[in-house]
This record gives C-alpha cells, sequence and structure tokens, in this order.
DNA sequence: CTTTAATTTCTGTATTTACTGAAATAACGA
DNA sequence: TCGTTATTTCAGTAAATACAGAAATTAAAG
C-alpha cells in the first residue's frame, strides 16, 4: 500500500497527537491509516506501510477495537482479518467523548462519591469539604451532560454548536419568547 | 504540613489521574494539594509534604503555572515564593479546557487548513478529500464553540448542561413559540 | 560587597512505556 | 489429522519520561 504526501503527513500528524490523546504512536497512526482507507485492510499491509513489527500491530488493533474505533471485517476468499475504521467524523467523536469519559472522569467521580459518604468527612474543615463538593457535583453535572449530548443526533449537535454563545438568549432573559420557550422544558 | 487521610486519598488519585490528563504523577498531585490548602503554602512545604525532591516540585510548579492553574503569591515577612491554586471549579475548567485545545486540536487543525490549501490536495481521491475536509469542518466547528462557551457565566453554562438533550426542543421543532425563539437568532 | 537564603538548571539514574522478534496458540484447508 | 497460514502472547530490548541530587544562578539582607 503506497501512501501519498498528502496521506502520510496526515498518518504522521495523527500519530503523534495520539500520545497527547491518551494513545501511543502507533495506535495513532494505525487509526489515521485506516480511517483514510478506501477499503478494510489486513494486519500485514499495516506492517508494511508504517514498517512496524506484526506483534505492535496485532496490539494496537486490539485497542482501537476496545475502544471501538475499528472494527474487524471479512472479505470474501480472503482468510485473515479485515480492518476497518469508523468513517463518520460524528460517530468517531462520539466514541472518543465515551472512552475518556470513562477513563478520565469517572474513577474521580466514584471517589468523590465515596468521599463524601465516609464518616471522616464530617470532621474536615468547612473549605475542604466545600472543595471536594464542588469537584463533586462539577463531575456529576458534566458527564450526565456528556451522556445527554451522546443521545442527540449530529445535526441537532451541529446546530446546537453552530449556534455558539448565542444559545444564552434562549435562556436568560425574560421576553416573552423566552418565557414561552422556557415553558416548554 | 499533614494531611488527614482524606486529603491524602484525595491528592493521591489526583497524581494517578495526571497521567490520563497529560500531566504527570507530581505535578497532579501538587496541583491537588494547592486546591485544598487552607492557604498559599511555599516549596518546601510541598516538598515535606509529598515527599519529593525540590528541584521537581520546582519544575512541577512551573508547569502548573504555564497551564494557568497556579500563581505565585507573596506572604508580608516571607521571603520565599508561596503558591495558590484556582479554587474555582468553573475557573480551573477553562483553564484546562483552553489548555486542551491549545494542545490537542489546534495543532490539528492547522495541519488540515494547510493541507486544504495544498495543491496536491486536489489529486487527491474523492474519498480522501471528503475525510480530510470532515476532519478540518469538525474541528474547526468545535474549536470555535469550545471558544464562544468559554465567555458565558457559570450560571449560564450551568443551565446549559442541567438542560441536557431537553436543548433539542428549543432547536428542532416547528411549534410557534420555538419559532419567536429562532426568530430571536 | 559579602553572606546567606531561595530557586532554577543540569546531569545522571530510575522507572515506565513502547516495541521487536521469537515462540506459542489458534484457525483453517486438504 | 497433519500441514500451513494467521494471530496472539511473551520475554527481552530500546526509547521516552520522570525524578533526585548537585551545581549554578538569582535575589535579598546585612
Amino acid at each position: 500500500m503506497h501512501l501519498t504526501p498528502i496521506a502520510e503527513k496526515f498518518v504522521l500528524h495523527w500519530g503523534e497527537m495520539g500520545s497527547r490523546w491518551g494513545v501511543n504512536r502507533t495506535v495513532g497512526q494505525i487509526h489515521a491509516l485506516l480511517y483514510l482507507a478506501e477499503q478494510p485492510i489486513h494486519a500485514d499491509e499495516i506492517c508494511e506501510t508504517l514498517s512496524i513489527a506484526r506483534s505492535n500491530v496485532s496490539t494496537s488493533l486490539k485497542e482501537l477495537m476496545d475502544w471501538g474505533l475499528v472494527r474487524v471485517v471479512h472479505v470474501m476468499g480472503e482468510r485473515r482479518d479485515h480492518f476497518e475504521a469508523l468513517h463518520d467524523i460524528w460517530d468517531i467523536f462520539r466514541v472518543i467523548a465515551q472512552g475518556r469519559r470513562r477513563r478520565e472522569i469517572d474513577p474521580t467521580l466514584t471517589l468523590m462519591r465515596s468521599t463524601l459518604m465516609d464518616p471522616a468527612f464530617s470532621k474536615e474543615s468547612a473549605t475542604t469539604r466545600a472543595r471536594i463538593q464542588q469537584v463533586h457535583d462539577f463531575l456529576d453535572v458534566s458527564s450526565t451532560w456528556v451522556d445527554e449530548m451522546q443521545r442527540l443526533d449530529p445535526a441537532t449537535l451541529m446546530k446546537i454548536m453552530k449556534l455558539g454563545s448565542r444559545i444564552q438568549r434562549l435562556l436568560g432573559g425574560s421576553s416573552a419568547s423566552e418565557k414561552a420557550a422556557a415553558a416548554k422544558l
């Protein structure tokens, strides 16, 4: 498989960024390659194209499948597994957002909950209590919100984003039309 | 400085999570310690409390100050620098969101932009072009949106989050009150 | 200006993480 | 079932990152 200069740049960049996104370079590169690929490809082709060990490809593909960003498909008359990435950016976004929530928010939220339950908690200073409570409440609201956003279809999410801070007008004021809108909630 | 078991758990956990958030354990622990601290504290106290080398504390504090999560303050009659973390969770959120946008989105957006400009881009297959365009558009919209959200005050952001997916009702339909709301945009 | 305190920078070491190549296992075909 | 091909696991190595301690720098006090 031959990469055009543009594809190569994309793949290398995605690999670099991978580390900032919590996956290693190889995982990032493979993901980029599969994202751009016109058809599903097999592990050996990934090896050759990216010059990495077969075992490394195997491990990385498993990680991508854990994330849910890649799935295995079978090609008629071919014995080898072929792999295909999600191609819709909104699907990718959803999957990544979920994964990050699980890894980056949930564990802390769990700890905050159990801390608030801890009998020793009430013995802490008012400041400490307030700060821990604050973290809990914030994570609780955020993670619920992320979940809710997951449910919306891309078109709606796009509308919300395009709306940007003008959304404030739908919420904050007290004009007749806003009251009407608010009443619907 | 003595840590209660609850504070210690919090600090250790924050340190662990740090790695998932793109900072190392030490940086995470120091941030947690300063977040909980009742008053600004100096570097030596951080050393002792967390049992880490003075140089490491220095480096880590610098990183936290780069993020904008910690600032140096001076205490009357004290020669040493004292450090204080942001204590408002919304401020912390804002700072982290900005930092992540800079580190995790901007570089890719920049590359996508220059790729779209590249004369060679038009020679790519329709699929490749569409996929790169898609990444560009998504990051472009998202990063603008993140910026816009930064501007809103916490109360408004909270309203939006609490609203969750019910926000759809303000956008998608065609009832009279929704049209009135939409007209305002 | 000199001494002392405070902080940062630098160098080497330790720890962690990523990766390769070989060996083991599994899957399939004849 | 046996041989072949595909995939995974594992053990050792390489690379990257985090950290400690020493040395150097900066800043304040006398």
